[in-house]
DNA sequence: CAATCTTTCTCCACTCACAGGACAAAGGCG
DNA sequence: CGCCTTTGTCCTGTGAGTGGAGAAAGATTG
């Protein structure tokens, strides 16, 4: 089915679509308060974009003293596909317009597979989604992938952890596929504008938003809106060296944060620890389970388990000096932390927080907030709908 | 006197005072074909402009085969002061509405003297440069102090290298002793301007600009603006960890880039390096002299001393390290390097770029210019110009 | 030297965005 | 029932801005 071919055709209408789609259902006298438009030209625009079809009016408020308002709402069947490829799990979700997720799917998967296959799996999981009823199209996708993104053109470049993937037209590609606009960017940036719209960051200007899973990456946001870089690779922070001379990475150097905390790095040092008898915990994790990952150190922490906690502790630790001279040089407003290992919790913060109030600037961590994101598995998502809204909310 | 007391009316009119200012005087005809405004509008404005006489209308440009321009220009009696305020000396210089540099006075101080003496001795200086004709009296000053301001109000904030500045209202008090506006920024934060206005960094958007003088600190520049963070001491990178448990640093902390190298760190290793008898070179300076600066290294680093070589090397891989850290995270189109220590020169910009080649990921390095600063001293005192001239020429 | 072409600049009529006030619609309250 | 409040619509005036028709001033050419 054809699907919102309609957008914005000026700054204001553009500034009412974002009202309507951050604050939900308003009067068009609520509209007014917010837009500095006279009452005139506010009901002209308004009631172009009725015509577009891109918002409706429905019903009556219940009088405040005085005649009925009408509700002036996004149109209700308007949705976005919200896609996040991590290393090792896609998820996929739908939501309306004012970017509330209707829907939520997750399954294992690794990037290494190749941009077609994933593609697959993602279009199965958006049709599965679609078939519940939630959707009946789509007006737009957001997608976020792990490695750097040139973002005028939506297409992965370099990418460390997904070979295959370089160069690859992933907006394009995807655009065809489903029928509508595309929007392509990192998923640090993605869980960036995700916390910023629905989470911890509101009304922020300048934060960092730090994601630890597989690898580790940053999301910087300045003014409101996320620094991509000169080449699309701003935010990887993951190379950053944290131990001199320290181990040595898939990178080529030594000592790069990722090689000493992240997900994979966890996994690793607890099966070192399992394996050498460190910790009878770990080993019975191991033993059922064959394997182990972030989340068996985790659990094992959680029931109290000594080497698990000192692994959390000293990657916090590690986290945390490269988060002191990020804070150092970029002074944000908040810190956030998020991504897989956000199970690890109030121990991997602690250490954070203690690294990071040891070492940096008083000025700079006076006031400084550094706390855990809010949304979970849903940023990304979330973010990544609010970028293709973002997009097909400005002028065309 | 009463000097410039008109502001552009509208967004077209600053538009257009800044194109004269960084174009230079312009015929009407090459202000359209800049300006998307028809010629008529553009006639208003300008005669409007005129009117205010904050540009002039002299002579006619030659004929290009047609009736002959007008030479429109920004009136020839504005003069901006620049105030750039170091640890050690003073910089004050007076320019004309294209912010250049008609008159230049530098003088050895100390900021630790306190704001009252400070301003004392930049007052002299500005009236010395008035008394040779330069200017009838200033339109507008700009000023930089070497420690974190609190911008909107023009306030230092916590200056770890200039006690007693803490709260003192800069902006006010010299903008009443002046009798113009004022604006106060981070001396870093004007250097960095000052490239991009006139220097190595014109046309580039996101860049970063290292000032290694008695401390070290980044202007740090996103999409053409100066970022300078939430409490204002963005860019503040002398007290990230180089060395883990290095040298005690004055702010407390141990291995801070700044207690490894910089004006003051190097003076020291040298002074230390000439006692130990390490180095006759430094040693015959140190007799002469009575002491030893950044300069001295520099002298015996050109004179081939390799006790000098080896400080500038091992002081150039420190500052590498941490700049390779901050290429990763912020990914610039362009690094410059600059500040009193610019004498070290290529010497030390090998080292530097030895490390952030080393270090960085391959795409942020891959073309990314690692360069000196092409102003010297006339960095801070012309980004300061542009500092005030920006203000002046946005409306009011 | 006149006729013609170029370039620059000015003038004028027309369009459109927008503000602001008058007014109508719709409800609450005494 | 009259009066007040809130919401929304209509209408007119104003000022920004466009685009075209020339006028001014010089270069070029037969």
């Amino acid at each position: 089915m054809r699907r919102m071919t309609a957008r914005p055709a000026n700054a204001h209408q553009a500034r009412l679509l974002k009202l309507l789609r951050d604050g939900g259902p308003n009067s068009r006298a609520q509209l007014g308060d917010q837009v500095d438009l006279s009452r005139s030209k506010l009901a002209v625009e308004v009631d172009r974009l009725l015509e577009t079809g891109l918002v409706v009016a429905d019903g009556l408020a219940a009088s405040r003293g005085g005649r009925r308002s009408h509700n002036i709402r996004l149109a209700p069947n308007l949705r976005f596909l919200g896609v996040d490829i991590g290393a090792t799990s896609v998820d996929v979700a739908v939501t309306n317009a004012e970017l509330e997720v209707l829907g939520h799917l997750n399954q294992p998967m690794d990037v290494r597979e190749g941009p077609v296959a994933v593609f697959e799996q993602v279009l199965a999981m958006a049709a599965k989604l679609r078939a519940t009823g939630l959707a009946e199209g789509f007006d737009g996708a957001g997608i976020g992938v792990p490695g750097p993104v040139r973002f005028p053109e939506g297409v992965p470049v370099a990418p460390p952890i997904m070979p295959g993937w370089d160069g690859f037209p992933v907006r394009e590609a995807l655009s065809q596929e489903l029928g509508c606009p595309v929007m392509v960017d990192n998923d640090v940036n993605l869980m960036a504008m995700g916390e910023q719209h629905a989470g911890v960051a509101r009304s922020v200007g300048d934060f960092l938003c730090i994601k630890i899973g597989t690898g580790i990456g940053c999301g910087i946001v300045v003014g409101g809106e996320v620094h991509r870089g000169t080449t699309g690779s701003a935010g990887d922070i993951g190379h950053i060296q944290a131990v001199p001379d320290g181990r040595p990475c898939a990178c080529g150097n030594r000592g790069c944060l990722e090689a000493h905390f992240s997900g994979a790095a966890l996994a690793r040092d607890a099966l070192e620890a399992a394996q050498q008898g460190l910790s009878a915990e770990l080993a019975s994790r191991l033993e059922t389970n064959g394997g182990l990952t972030a989340v068996d150190v985790a659990a094992a922490a959680a029931a109290g388990d000594a080497t698990s906690l000192d692994l959390i502790r000293e990657g916090g630790t590690r986290t945390g000096q490269v988060i002191a001279g990020l804070v150092s040089f970029f002074n944000p407003g908040l810190v956030v932390i998020g991504g897989g290992v956000t199970g690890l919790g109030h121990t991997l913060l602690a250490a954070i927080r203690t690294q990071v109030y040891r070492q940096s600037l008083p000025l700079a961590t006076g006031n400084l907030p550094i706390v855990l994101g809010e949304l979970g598995p849903n940023a990304g998502v979330i973010g990544a709908a609010r970028l293709i809204s973002d997009h097909l909310f400005s002028p065309a």
